[in-house]
DNA sequence: TTGTAAGCGTTATCAG
DNA sequence: CTGATAACGCTTACAA
């Protein structure tokens, strides 16, 4: 491995000043075309390439941000969103020449990595905990765009889960079903409240009742929903459908109901939230509410972008609708 | 956000030299011990962070290290394999200060670009495809560990794939099963090869006699998954037990043996490989063989630091076991 | 159209 | 124990 070569080296050879070879580089005027075409030459003869260390020192400019991500393997693997988000991200980066940094690890710890290296010009924060300590010491210190999650006053790209939890409710509904449970997420987590939001605003559109007895909340994880499954099908009446919040709970539904020897979707409907990938695959492939991830790391990292140029953006918050997947564990009310 | 703080106003401050403060940071000698509590203080106070990329340009070290991902999104979702390679080596990374940037997009265009830039300081490529022609390039320019590709004379971290389908296959084999049906990936490719290969070689062990009906080569997708074994189950006699190249294929092999009335695994029993997170939510789940994706990504990743630090690693090349998992789609022959 | 020189924020090498 | 000074490789006024 020869030492590296370097814009003086190019400029020795081709015989003009440093100042020269980089303004050809960079494409920017003042060159003749004569010595343009030699210079060029001379950097593919060579394979000459800028340092961009170099570059960023004097630019100020890393063209690279990061992305934290949560520590949960399970949770970054069950479910798509975050790699979608990621691959969203690292696309639209792409687009402008950025790259992206992962930060993982510890919540504490990977907050203050980002901020101790100074190696991002911004941050993509996906799926932080609302009470993470990091959040204002980040958005205090760095460009910050949160993905899914609505920091006051920050800049964020979400996901509209209420709206997202009432039209599955709806669609229970419409269905023909009157008696629906519901499987919440932990307490106090804004994501639980929002789509439990959601499970009431659909009821009180259709002018429905809601039983408390129908309601139990889990922990996002496939027993928790197995758990809160059996439980609210103990109820009597027993109803006749049951949303749960995420995908996994409601997989563990199906197995609770399976358990009970409850055929689905004949003797109980059922809708989940994500659409992570095995939704597809349970029998019968499960009904869901698919989230635009991919499209999120993209918009969440063009308005990061946009904000680290220093630009204007349209809007600096972002909620985007959902989609409504119709699988199979959802049908008529009594068929 | 006022300027931001460098070494020399830590310097100005203390009265001393920019050097002095350098040794503080650094944690080395020279320095008196009052004067190194006293730059401490100034450090906190006034919030100093080193510039690391001020830093890089002197150390000509980046502290960060690439990892290239193959771009189907569906790859990297739907196995957890990719993303976690990718936990596992931010984890081995960070334990020894480095970052970790994501290069993905086309293939060519991912390869192009690492180089281009210089970035980082090596590279770990995972499930890069054997025809890939940034590899030469690649392993040539930049410090590289191959993730789950055994590229020769080059540094990689893999998976024994031969020996996980021998040891699937017989399992199928010591159930009492006879009749096993294959379904391999595309032809050409070194990793269906060596499945292949291995599909053989328990049938060599256990004196039995391959069939080529019960053979056939799908695109590591579901649906042809399912063609195949449509395939496969059509011959006479038919196999009782199949051994899917992938989880996906296995997914969708599952779904043929329904389609035909046949009962999983009182009928036909069944395996697949990977261990993807559907496998386990299937009806009845999967068995299958897991690899040990977080671990691979760890250990590429310090065998790769070793490179980059000029180390003599103790093996450039690792072949990892992978792991039997017995789930309920398969069982004894004719119960 | 091109060259000169200063500077980006560190670390390393010598001297004192 | 501490300070000067010269890199590291590039960009950018400003000058020619």
């Amino acid at each position: 491995m020869s030492k590296n070569v370097t814009i003086k080296d190019i400029a020795k050879l081709a015989g003009v000043a440093p100042s020269t070879v980089s303004r050809v580089v960079t494409g920017r005027p003042g060159v003749g075309d004569e010595m343009r075409a030699k210079i060029w030459q001379l950097i593919k003869e060579h394979n000459y390439r800028p340092n961009s260390v170099a570059r960023s020192l004097v630019k100020r400019r890393l063209e690279t941000i990061g992305i934290l991500v949560p520590r949960g393997r399970t949770a970054f693997f069950e479910n798509p969103f975050f790699a979608d988000v990621l691959m969203g991200a690292t696309e639209a980066a792409a687009q402008e020449n950025f790259d992206v940094l992962v930060y993982t690890g510890s919540r504490e710890k990977k907050g203050a990595r980002v901020l101790q290296e100074r190696k991002v010009d911004g941050l993509l924060a996906v799926g932080l905990r609302e009470d993470d300590a990091s959040i204002p010491l980040i958005k205090e210190e760095l460009t910050t765009v949160f993905v899914n999650r609505q920091i006051k006053d920050a800049a964020w790209v979400s996901v509209d889960n209420k709206e997202g939890v009432s039209k599955a409710v709806a669609h229970l509904i419409e269905l023909g079903h009157r008696q629906i449970g519901f499987i919440g997420g932990p307490e106090k987590m804004e994501i639980s409240e929002l789509r439990k939001a959601g499970y009431l605003d659909a009821h009180r559109k259709f002018g429905l009742a809601v039983r408390p007895e129908y309601m139990a909340a889990g922990n996002f994880d496939e027993e928790s929903g197995y758990a809160a499954a059996t439980k609210i099908l103990n109820s009597n009446p027993r109803p006749t459908a049951i949303f749960a919040a995420n995908d996994l709970m409601a997989i563990g539904a199906l197995k609770a109901a399976k358990n009970l020897s409850l055929v689905v979707p004949d003797d109980l409907s059922l809708c989940g939230f994500d659409n992570i990938h095995s939704s597809s695959h349970t029998d019968p492939p499960l009904s869901t509410v698919k989230l635009p991830a991919f499209q999120m790391g993209q918009l969440a990292c063009q308005l990061l972008l946009q904000l680290i140029r220093g630009e204007e953006p349209e809007a600096r918050q972002l909620l985007l609708p959902t989609e409504l997947i119709v699988r199979q564990s959802s049908g008529k009310v009594g068929e």
